[in-house]
DNA sequence: TTTGATAATGCAACACTGTTGCAGTAAATT
DNA sequence: AATTTACTGCAACAGTGTTGCATTATCAAA
Protein backbone atom coordinates (compact mmCIF):
# COMPACT_ATOMS: atom_id res chain seq x y z
CA UNK A 1 0.00 0.00 0.00
CA UNK A 2 1.51 3.04 -0.89
CA UNK A 3 0.89 6.45 0.54
CA UNK A 4 -1.80 8.22 -1.25
CA UNK A 5 -3.01 11.20 0.57
CA UNK A 6 -0.94 14.37 1.75
CA UNK A 7 -1.48 14.88 5.27
CA UNK A 8 -0.48 17.39 7.58
CA UNK A 9 1.82 14.52 9.56
CA UNK A 10 3.07 13.27 6.03
CA UNK A 11 4.61 16.60 5.36
CA UNK A 12 6.10 17.26 8.90
CA UNK A 13 7.96 13.84 8.56
CA UNK A 14 8.99 13.97 4.47
CA UNK A 15 10.70 17.88 5.91
CA UNK A 16 12.71 16.30 7.88
CA UNK A 17 14.45 14.35 5.87
CA UNK A 18 14.33 16.61 2.42
CA UNK A 19 17.86 17.78 1.87
CA UNK A 20 20.04 15.97 4.56
CA UNK A 21 21.26 12.72 4.61
CA UNK A 22 21.42 13.06 8.05
CA UNK A 23 19.75 9.92 9.93
CA UNK A 24 16.99 10.42 12.45
CA UNK A 25 15.85 7.63 15.62
CA UNK A 26 12.22 6.92 15.45
CA UNK A 27 12.23 8.13 19.31
CA UNK A 28 13.61 11.85 17.94
CA UNK A 29 11.37 11.92 15.88
CA UNK A 30 8.48 10.64 18.29
CA UNK A 31 9.56 13.46 20.55
CA UNK A 32 10.23 16.14 18.09
CA UNK A 33 6.20 15.90 16.80
CA UNK A 34 4.92 15.32 20.19
CA UNK A 35 1.68 17.58 19.87
CA UNK A 36 1.63 17.20 16.65
CA UNK A 37 0.89 13.26 15.89
CA UNK A 38 0.68 9.83 17.37
CA UNK A 39 3.37 7.84 17.79
CA UNK A 40 1.61 5.06 16.57
CA UNK A 41 1.53 7.12 12.87
CA UNK A 42 4.85 8.30 13.37
CA UNK A 43 5.85 4.42 12.96
CA UNK A 44 3.08 4.11 10.10
CA UNK A 45 4.10 6.70 7.83
CA UNK A 46 8.16 5.68 8.47
CA UNK A 47 6.79 2.09 7.40
CA UNK A 48 5.01 3.16 4.39
CA UNK A 49 7.69 5.97 3.25
CA UNK A 50 10.49 2.65 3.59
CA UNK A 51 8.29 0.35 1.71
CA UNK A 52 8.36 3.49 -1.38
CA UNK A 53 11.91 3.30 -1.17
CA UNK A 54 11.94 7.10 0.07
CA UNK A 55 13.69 6.28 2.79
CA UNK A 56 15.31 3.75 4.91
CA UNK A 57 16.07 1.89 8.42
CA UNK A 58 18.98 0.46 9.85
CA UNK A 59 19.47 -0.24 13.57
CA UNK A 60 22.00 2.28 15.59
CA UNK A 61 24.36 1.59 18.06
CA UNK A 62 22.05 0.26 21.07
CA UNK A 63 19.19 -1.02 18.59
CA UNK A 64 16.99 1.56 18.22
CA UNK A 65 15.73 2.44 14.71
CA UNK A 66 17.27 5.10 12.29
CA UNK A 67 15.75 6.59 9.23
CA UNK A 68 17.41 7.91 6.70
CA UNK A 69 17.06 9.75 3.02
CA UNK A 70 20.34 9.11 1.22
CA UNK A 71 21.16 9.30 -2.37
CA UNK A 72 20.67 5.35 -3.03
CA UNK A 73 17.75 5.66 -1.77
CA UNK A 74 14.83 4.46 -4.04
CA UNK A 75 11.67 3.29 -4.91
CA UNK A 76 12.65 -0.24 -6.49
CA UNK A 77 17.02 -0.92 -4.72
CA UNK A 78 17.10 -1.05 -1.24
CA UNK A 79 21.00 -0.82 -0.60
CA UNK A 80 21.46 -2.31 2.59
CA UNK A 81 25.23 -2.42 2.03
CA UNK A 82 26.59 1.12 2.48
CA UNK A 83 27.69 1.85 6.53
CA UNK A 84 26.27 4.07 8.75
CA UNK A 85 28.53 6.39 11.14
CA UNK A 86 27.80 7.23 14.44
CA UNK A 87 29.18 9.76 16.49
CA UNK A 88 30.20 8.20 20.04
CA UNK A 89 29.98 11.94 21.45
CA UNK A 90 27.44 13.89 20.35
CA UNK A 91 25.16 10.58 19.06
CA UNK A 92 24.77 12.14 15.71
CA UNK A 93 24.44 9.40 13.09
CA UNK A 94 25.19 9.65 9.03
CA UNK A 95 24.53 7.87 5.87
CA UNK A 96 28.81 7.04 4.33
CA UNK A 97 27.95 7.32 0.61
CA UNK A 98 31.25 4.79 0.54
CA UNK A 99 31.00 1.27 -0.43
CA UNK A 100 32.48 -1.81 1.94
CA UNK A 101 33.95 -4.39 0.19
CA UNK A 102 31.69 -7.20 1.48
CA UNK A 103 33.59 -9.95 2.04
CA UNK A 104 33.27 -13.40 1.10
CA UNK A 105 33.06 -16.65 3.68
CA UNK A 106 33.83 -20.36 2.91
CA UNK A 107 30.92 -22.71 2.81
CA UNK A 108 28.63 -19.36 3.25
CA UNK A 109 26.61 -17.15 0.92
CA UNK A 110 26.50 -13.04 1.77
CA UNK A 111 23.08 -12.02 0.80
CA UNK A 112 23.73 -8.08 2.65
CA UNK A 113 25.75 -6.63 5.75
CA UNK A 114 24.80 -3.89 8.32
CA UNK A 115 28.06 -1.86 9.25
CA UNK A 116 27.65 0.58 11.59
CA UNK A 117 30.86 2.48 12.33
CA UNK A 118 31.33 4.50 15.69
CA UNK A 119 33.87 6.89 16.13
CA UNK A 120 34.22 10.64 16.01
CA UNK A 121 32.69 13.15 13.88
CA UNK A 122 33.93 16.40 12.48
CA UNK A 123 32.38 18.63 14.97
CA UNK A 124 33.39 16.10 17.71
CA UNK A 125 36.65 15.84 17.00
CA UNK B 1 32.95 -6.74 40.05
CA UNK B 2 33.93 -10.47 39.04
CA UNK B 3 32.72 -13.67 39.66
CA UNK B 4 33.13 -15.59 42.98
CA UNK B 5 30.75 -18.30 43.13
CA UNK B 6 30.27 -21.05 41.32
CA UNK B 7 26.65 -21.76 41.38
CA UNK B 8 24.45 -24.04 39.00
CA UNK B 9 23.00 -21.30 37.10
CA UNK B 10 26.52 -19.86 36.19
CA UNK B 11 27.11 -23.32 35.35
CA UNK B 12 24.89 -23.77 33.07
CA UNK B 13 25.33 -21.00 31.48
CA UNK B 14 29.09 -21.55 30.53
CA UNK B 15 28.27 -25.08 29.14
CA UNK B 16 26.58 -23.35 26.16
CA UNK B 17 29.50 -21.42 25.54
CA UNK B 18 32.08 -24.10 26.15
CA UNK B 19 33.41 -25.50 22.79
CA UNK B 20 31.66 -23.50 20.68
CA UNK B 21 31.94 -19.97 18.80
CA UNK B 22 28.10 -20.43 17.91
CA UNK B 23 26.52 -17.51 19.54
CA UNK B 24 23.12 -17.30 21.14
CA UNK B 25 20.33 -14.74 21.68
CA UNK B 26 19.70 -13.98 24.95
CA UNK B 27 15.98 -14.31 24.24
CA UNK B 28 17.00 -17.96 23.77
CA UNK B 29 19.15 -18.47 26.46
CA UNK B 30 16.11 -17.48 28.77
CA UNK B 31 13.83 -19.91 27.03
CA UNK B 32 16.42 -22.56 27.07
CA UNK B 33 17.17 -22.16 30.92
CA UNK B 34 13.24 -21.33 31.82
CA UNK B 35 12.38 -23.59 34.93
CA UNK B 36 16.04 -23.50 36.08
CA UNK B 37 16.64 -19.83 36.51
CA UNK B 38 15.06 -16.34 36.21
CA UNK B 39 15.49 -14.34 33.65
CA UNK B 40 16.74 -11.60 35.57
CA UNK B 41 19.63 -14.08 36.51
CA UNK B 42 20.03 -14.63 32.98
CA UNK B 43 21.00 -11.18 31.99
CA UNK B 44 23.28 -10.36 35.36
CA UNK B 45 25.22 -13.76 34.69
CA UNK B 46 26.08 -12.56 30.71
CA UNK B 47 26.60 -9.18 32.08
CA UNK B 48 29.18 -10.52 34.35
CA UNK B 49 30.55 -13.12 31.91
CA UNK B 50 31.08 -10.18 29.14
CA UNK B 51 33.01 -7.49 31.84
CA UNK B 52 35.47 -10.64 32.55
CA UNK B 53 35.67 -10.96 29.05
CA UNK B 54 34.68 -14.89 28.95
CA UNK B 55 32.24 -13.63 26.43
CA UNK B 56 31.51 -10.74 24.30
CA UNK B 57 27.37 -9.24 23.16
CA UNK B 58 26.70 -7.98 19.92
CA UNK B 59 23.27 -7.27 18.22
CA UNK B 60 21.91 -9.31 15.97
CA UNK B 61 19.72 -8.62 12.51
CA UNK B 62 16.68 -7.15 14.80
CA UNK B 63 18.40 -5.37 17.48
CA UNK B 64 18.26 -8.35 19.83
CA UNK B 65 21.52 -9.29 21.76
CA UNK B 66 23.71 -11.99 21.52
CA UNK B 67 26.31 -13.50 22.83
CA UNK B 68 29.40 -15.62 22.06
CA UNK B 69 32.42 -17.09 22.88
CA UNK B 70 35.12 -16.18 20.36
CA UNK B 71 38.60 -16.95 20.43
CA UNK B 72 39.27 -13.16 20.31
CA UNK B 73 37.41 -13.34 24.02
CA UNK B 74 39.55 -12.15 26.97
CA UNK B 75 39.32 -10.33 29.74
CA UNK B 76 41.37 -7.48 28.71
CA UNK B 77 40.76 -7.01 24.94
CA UNK B 78 36.74 -6.85 23.59
CA UNK B 79 37.24 -7.13 20.03
CA UNK B 80 34.45 -5.33 18.51
CA UNK B 81 36.04 -5.35 14.55
CA UNK B 82 35.13 -9.10 14.28
CA UNK B 83 32.14 -9.67 11.78
CA UNK B 84 29.48 -12.01 12.91
CA UNK B 85 27.09 -13.65 10.31
CA UNK B 86 23.84 -14.87 11.13
CA UNK B 87 22.14 -16.96 8.43
CA UNK B 88 18.63 -15.94 7.54
CA UNK B 89 17.42 -18.96 6.67
CA UNK B 90 17.64 -20.84 9.70
CA UNK B 91 18.61 -17.70 12.31
CA UNK B 92 21.90 -19.20 13.16
CA UNK B 93 24.45 -16.84 14.45
CA UNK B 94 28.14 -17.12 14.37
CA UNK B 95 31.23 -15.03 14.77
CA UNK B 96 33.95 -15.06 11.85
CA UNK B 97 37.28 -15.09 12.66
CA UNK B 98 38.52 -13.32 9.94
CA UNK B 99 39.28 -9.08 9.96
CA UNK B 100 37.41 -6.53 8.10
CA UNK B 101 39.29 -4.07 7.21
CA UNK B 102 37.58 -0.45 8.89
CA UNK B 103 37.97 2.44 6.33
CA UNK B 104 39.11 5.60 6.51
CA UNK B 105 36.25 8.43 6.21
CA UNK B 106 37.53 12.34 5.39
CA UNK B 107 36.69 14.51 8.65
CA UNK B 108 35.74 11.68 10.69
CA UNK B 109 37.90 9.14 13.24
CA UNK B 110 36.80 5.60 13.37
CA UNK B 111 37.16 3.84 15.99
CA UNK B 112 35.40 0.50 15.69
CA UNK B 113 32.47 -1.34 13.59
CA UNK B 114 29.93 -3.15 13.97
CA UNK B 115 29.33 -5.77 11.13
CA UNK B 116 26.97 -8.18 10.93
CA UNK B 117 26.77 -10.27 7.50
CA UNK B 118 23.38 -11.80 6.81
CA UNK B 119 22.87 -14.58 3.92
CA UNK B 120 22.94 -18.61 3.92
CA UNK B 121 24.71 -21.01 5.97
CA UNK B 122 26.30 -24.02 4.87
CA UNK B 123 23.64 -26.16 6.21
CA UNK B 124 21.08 -24.01 4.62
CA UNK B 125 22.68 -23.60 0.77
C1' DT C 1 -20.34 22.44 -3.09
C1' DT C 2 -21.87 18.45 -1.15
C1' DT C 3 -21.54 13.57 -0.78
C1' DG C 4 -19.39 9.22 -0.10
C1' DA C 5 -15.55 5.86 0.00
C1' DT C 6 -11.64 4.83 2.43
C1' DA C 7 -6.86 6.24 3.63
C1' DA C 8 -5.08 7.87 7.59
C1' DT C 9 -5.14 8.96 12.49
C1' DG C 10 -5.68 8.70 17.72
C1' DC C 11 -6.16 6.12 21.50
C1' DA C 12 -5.74 2.41 24.47
C1' DA C 13 -4.13 -1.75 25.32
C1' DC C 14 -0.81 -4.92 24.49
C1' DA C 15 3.81 -7.68 23.49
C1' DC C 16 8.44 -7.87 24.14
C1' DT C 17 13.25 -6.96 25.72
C1' DG C 18 15.70 -5.39 29.27
C1' DT C 19 16.32 -3.08 34.14
C1' DT C 20 15.87 -2.19 39.17
C1' DG C 21 14.89 -2.73 44.26
C1' DC C 22 14.62 -5.60 47.75
C1' DA C 23 13.95 -9.55 50.47
C1' DG C 24 15.47 -14.19 50.73
C1' DT C 25 18.84 -18.02 49.58
C1' DA C 26 23.01 -20.35 49.32
C1' DA C 27 28.18 -20.54 48.58
C1' DA C 28 32.42 -20.13 50.78
C1' DT C 29 35.26 -18.84 54.71
C1' DT C 30 35.95 -18.94 59.63
C1' DA D 1 27.89 -24.68 62.74
C1' DA D 2 27.85 -19.84 62.29
C1' DT D 3 28.67 -15.78 59.58
C1' DT D 4 29.33 -13.01 55.64
C1' DT D 5 27.77 -11.55 51.39
C1' DA D 6 27.54 -13.03 46.48
C1' DC D 7 23.92 -14.45 44.15
C1' DT D 8 19.02 -15.33 43.09
C1' DG D 9 13.84 -14.79 42.57
C1' DC D 10 10.15 -12.03 42.29
C1' DA D 11 7.54 -8.21 41.17
C1' DA D 12 7.24 -4.08 39.30
C1' DC D 13 8.84 -1.08 36.11
C1' DA D 14 10.84 1.42 31.67
C1' DG D 15 11.25 1.70 26.86
C1' DT D 16 10.46 0.47 22.00
C1' DG D 17 7.42 -1.13 18.94
C1' DT D 18 2.66 -3.35 17.47
C1' DT D 19 -2.38 -4.10 16.96
C1' DG D 20 -7.53 -3.36 16.91
C1' DC D 21 -10.95 -0.40 16.42
C1' DA D 22 -13.61 3.74 16.39
C1' DT D 23 -13.13 8.31 14.48
C1' DT D 24 -11.41 11.81 11.30
C1' DA D 25 -10.02 13.86 7.18
C1' DT D 26 -8.55 13.55 2.32
C1' DC D 27 -9.84 13.25 -2.32
C1' DA D 28 -12.64 11.92 -6.10
C1' DA D 29 -17.09 11.87 -8.01
C1' DA D 30 -21.80 13.55 -8.24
Amino acid sequence: MSVKRKTKSLGLILSIFKNSTEAISVVDLITKFKGDMNKTTVYRILERLESEGAIHSFLGANGLTWYAKCQQCNAHHHNDIHPHFQCEDCGKVECLEINIPIPTVDNKIIQSANVLLKGQCADCI
